[in-house]
RNA sequence: GGAGGCAUAGCUCAGCCGGUUAGAGCGCUCGCUUCACAUGCGAGAGGUCAUGGGUUCGAGUCCCUUUGCCUCCACCA
């Protein structure tokens, strides 16, 4: 036992506390075939990446559940790890290198790796250290990276078994293609936004000088590689015309009229110019009418050099010259603004450039069925059950995901190409492979790389140990629960579900919590390029770990985005404060080194425990069912207003040495320190450092460990029900806030205190809290006897109890008898109100008996309080 | 174009399976150095639960309509 500062100060004992869990290997996992496995992945964070308020929930969420778990006595295991983000991670790299003067090309392909690994040497470890100071009990022992060893060999594996099974391919494609990364992207890693743009309508001669063709496009520059024009089949306007030819204007080509479906005959003129080289759509049309796929760009962005007149301009530059040159040939109808929807590459911002290249893509038609079916059953389930739509949504249109990358941080393509063209033999596998079996000469190694979220759709598994039937895969796999963001659902989620069911035969895990995103005070995004991010570890240091944990779980719930205030961290800080003013309270008077439940309790005392009771079976239903929120909610509340602004408030006069009676100074003290040592493990998996720190001051249950985290859960007991004393109890206090109210009303001063005189038919109830009724109702004396003579008096009814409270001068009768007389009437009202219940036969009939009941119990008490305020009326 | 979400006190939000007189934090008003806490204590003001309809004995809660705000997906050149 310990003398505890007047203010909690959290930057006094977090680390300290970290510290000795982790040498104590409190988060250590252990195989245990007594326990049941209780498993939880971490979403790997990027190497690059500083813990922000989304890294904060979404591990605050994982914790609060593998805390409760652990406690609940599951062998839990919450593993951590980190991501290696190819294209973040390249693009951080290569900007840092530009500083330098130094490109990718100057240093190569090792050297660059080098660097890389320096980088993630360096950062890697800083967000590890970052989610220490958020309390974060994961099992540092198994701490694994998206690039190491293990990892790197089950997309090794991953990579054969799909391409073994033609899952795999490598194909002349249109992608996504980022000109400032300089890499393919897949569909998923494109944003659309809105820009305003403009429509430029066109027209075209025909070949045989016999006019025009009108056509209108977002993006002139294309023209040059444009090989038909195409109408809709049904289109009358153009019938004749589909078949003939047309000379592209600045180029020259012959370019055919077609005629396919794709074209809307209602929207522009009906005629749409095909770049099979620059549009995915225009793609499509070209291979159905085998139209020449010219590329009329370099990767980044600029005309080839097969168009000298425009050769290095970049698309921009060459829009307007292009339109320029075409309005001065006659060939520019009319511009027009426009807005539409641009893809951006989700990385850099720069507008994505469809461009047709040779790429590696996982067919997900057949991956994508099981991993529906997963859903669909149930077999996987979201929280919110919403995001289940979003997510078929995207597995039912998915299209074929596009994994190649040219980038050179990441896992490489375990392809082998022969040097000589002519061979063309291409040889997938595991082991390096120097020589051509086809032809002899040699070998060289696919340049590229695979898509970050490749290896992160193995992260459940791989991991655990996968492709190694290791220990743990048998026990922690599947994982119980996926903590994440909603806007990581596609990305992640999706794939490492299909991923889990076609490598292992099973869901990766049970349950997707889903959370949105952290606001700031104002709603807005946090994000760097507005300035308006607040830094978790500055709140952390200003405010403690536990407060901003309770700040980001109370008030959210799931799939639902929150606001994020130091306002809300203030009043979580003070919540602290006032857990642990209350031990230090109970502190003062408990010099025991053990508490037991008392035989003999006092009414507070059976109240408490009931509440208490009632609270753990409350905490532990919200959190079997994923309120977090909602659990933390309950517990603020019993912790200040049950707790202390009631029981402790209650007990006060049994602590004081002033009490006379050692019994009930004894059972006090037991009971506030069993209350105490339960609430404080009912708050650990929230505010983890506070209570176990509290826990090393407070006097325990017999039987109890020295470190909190490691103790039961408490759990509801049928030994601590006191409804009826819970009930008597609740008039009591009742009558305590009616006093309190009253003498507020009549302007009495607290400093000025009265007697007390009580008619109650349940006297033992107030005999026990004599003493404390006296403290809380500012009373010097308390009579179980009507007020006797003619006395001016003011009254307080219950219905289980009548006040009378001498207040001589002070008492207006003509006031009291309106006081009474409104009090009676808002009680005939609500009588009114319930019988009209009750008489209605449909009520009586279809509402459940205990709804019917509680109408019944109520109406007795307003009745029994109603005749009490018609008694006292009457003796005015 | 498709899908989803939100709308509850001045502000930010809870409200689970429909069941008292709808809650919290912050802010506001009044009063308190009451021997744990002014990061506090006591009392209070403040809500037609966006709109219109429906289901039901009973609707903030379920269904439909309208309005406003937001998000995701699609990408008609």
């Amino acid at each position: 036992m310990q003398n505890l500062e007047k203010n909690y100060d959290p930057s006094l004992i977090e680390d300290k506390i970290y510290k000795m869990w982790n040498e104590n290997e409190c988060f250590k996992a252990h195989v245990d075939p007594e326990k049941e496995p209780y498993t939880i992945v971490i979403p790997p964070p990027n190497i690059t990446g500083q813990l922000h308020m989304g890294h904060a929930l979404d591990n605050t969420l994982q914790d609060i559940l593998i805390r409760y778990k652990r406690m609940c006595g599951y062998a839990t295991l919450w593993l951590p790890g980190t991501d290696h983000a190819s294209i973040a991670t390249e693009a951080k790299i290569v900007e840092a290198m530009r500083k330098e003067g130094v490109s990718k090309d100057d240093i190569g392909r090792d050297g660059f790796l080098e660097r890389a690994w320096a980088w993630k040497e360096t950062y890697g470890g800083r967000i590890i250290e970052q989610l220490k100071k958020l309390g974060s009990s994961c099992d540092w022992s198994r701490e694994r990276f998206t690039l190491d060893e293990g990892c790197s060999k089950a997309v090794q594996d991953v990579f054969m078994h799909l391409y073994e099974k033609g899952l795999i391919y490598r194909g002349e494609r249109i992608i996504n293609w980022c000109p400032h990364c300089l890499t393919s992207i897949s569909d998923a890693e494109v944003e659309f936004e809105e820009q305003n743009g403009h429509f430029w309508h066109l027209r075209y001669p025909f070949e045989d000088g016999s006019g025009y063709l009108e056509l209108a496009t977002t993006r002139p520059e294309t023209l040059l590689g444009d090989t038909a024009v195409a109408v809709n089949p049904k289109d009358e306007r153009y019938e004749d015309m589909v078949g003939k030819y047309l000379i592209l204007p600045l180029v020259g080509r012959r370019i055919p009229v077609i005629a396919d479906d794709y074209v809307e005959q209602e929207f522009g003129t009906g005629v749409v110019k095909i770049t099979p080289a620059h549009d995915p759509n225009d793609f499509e049309v070209g291979a159905r009418h085998n139209l020449e796929v010219i590329n009329v760009m370099t990767d980044d962005a600029k005309i080839t050099a097969d168009y000298p007149k425009y050769a290095g301009m970049d698309r921009y530059e060459a829009r307007k010259a292009i339109v320029a040159d075409l309005e001065e040939g006659g060939f520019l109808v009319r511009v027009e603004d426009y807005a539409h929807n641009v893809g951006t590459c989700y990385r850099c911002g720069t507008t994505v450039e469809p461009r047709v290249s040779k790429q590696w893509f996982v067919a997900m038609e057949t991956l994508a069925k099981p991993a529906i079916e997963a859903v669909r059953t149930g077999d996987i389930k979201f929280i919110p059950e919403r995001f289940e739509k979003n997510y078929f949504h995207w597995m039912e249109n998915i299209r074929d995901w596009c994994i190649s990358r040219q980038l050179w941080w990441g896992h490489r393509i375990p392809a082998y190409y022969c040097d000589d063209p002519d061979c063309g033999e291409m040889v997938v596998s595991r082991e390096p492979v120097t020589i051509c079996p086809k032809c002899g000469k040699p070998m060289h190694q696919d340049p590229d790389t695979l898509d970050t979220w490749f290896s992160s759709a193995l992260w459940p598994f791989s991991t655990l140990g996968w492709p190694e039937d290791t220990e743990d895969l048998k026990y922690f796999y599947p994982t119980s629960i996926l903590v994440t963001g909603y806007d990581i659902i596609t990305f992640w989620v999706s794939r490492m579900i299909f991923s889990g069911l076609e490598y292992t035969g099973k869901s990766p895990f049970k349950n997707v919590l889903i959370h949105g995103l952290v606001r700031d005070a104002q709603g807005r995004k946090m994000s760097k390029s507005l300035g308006n991010g607040i830094d978790p570890l500055e709140i952390i240091r200003d405010y403690g770990a536990d407060a901003l944990r309770f700040t980001l779980v109370t008030g959210n719930s799931p799939g639902n985005d929150m606001r994020f205030s130091n306002e809300g961290v203030e009043a979580s800080r003070n919540f602290a404060n006032k857990l642990w003013n209350a031990t230090r309270f109970a502190l003062t008077y408990l010099t025991r080194d053990e508490v037991e439940l008392p035989a003999v309790l006092q009414p507070e005392d059976k109240w408490i425990l009931h509440k208490l009771n009632g609270v753990i079976a409350d905490v532990r239903d919200n959190l079997e069912k994923f309120e977090l929120g909602i659990a933390a909610q309950k517990l603020y509340d019993f912790v200040w207003d049950d707790l202390c602004d009631w029981y402790i408030e209650l007990i006060k006069p049994r602590l004081f040495e002033t009490n006379p009676d050692e019994s009930t100074r004894a059972s006090a003290q037991n009971v506030i320190g069993y209350v105490l040592v339960r609430t404080i493990e009912l708050l650990h998996p929230f505010m983890p450092f506070i209570t176990e720190e509290l826990y090393h001051s407070v006097p325990h249950i017999k039987g109890m460990g020295d470190i909190l985290m490691m103790q039961e859960y408490p759990a509801y007991s049928a030994d601590l029900e006191f409804p009826a004393e819970a009930e008597q109890m609740g008039y009591l206090m009742d009558l305590i806030k009616q006093v309190r109210q009253l003498r507020q009303k009549m302007g009495v001063p607290f400093s000025r205190k009265t007697n007390l005189y009580l008619v109650t038919e349940h006297p033992d109830t107030y005999r026990a809290g004599v003493e404390y009724i006296k403290r809380l109702a500012s009373a010097t004396d308390l009579f179980f006897e009507p007020l006797a003579g003619d006395v001016n008096a003011a009254t307080v009814v219950t219905s289980d109890a009548k006040v009378f409270i001498p207040l001589g001068e002070l008492v207006d009768i003509e006031k009291e008898k309106a006081r009474l007389e409104k009090e009676k009437a808002k009680l005939l009202s609500e009588i009114a109100r319930i019988d009209g219940k009750l008489n209605n036969p449909g009520f009586v009939s279809k509402a459940p008996e205990k709804v019917v009941n509680d109408e019944r119990a109520k109406r007795e008490a307003l009745a029994r309080q109603l005749a009490n305020v018609e008694d006292v009326y009457s003796k005015l």
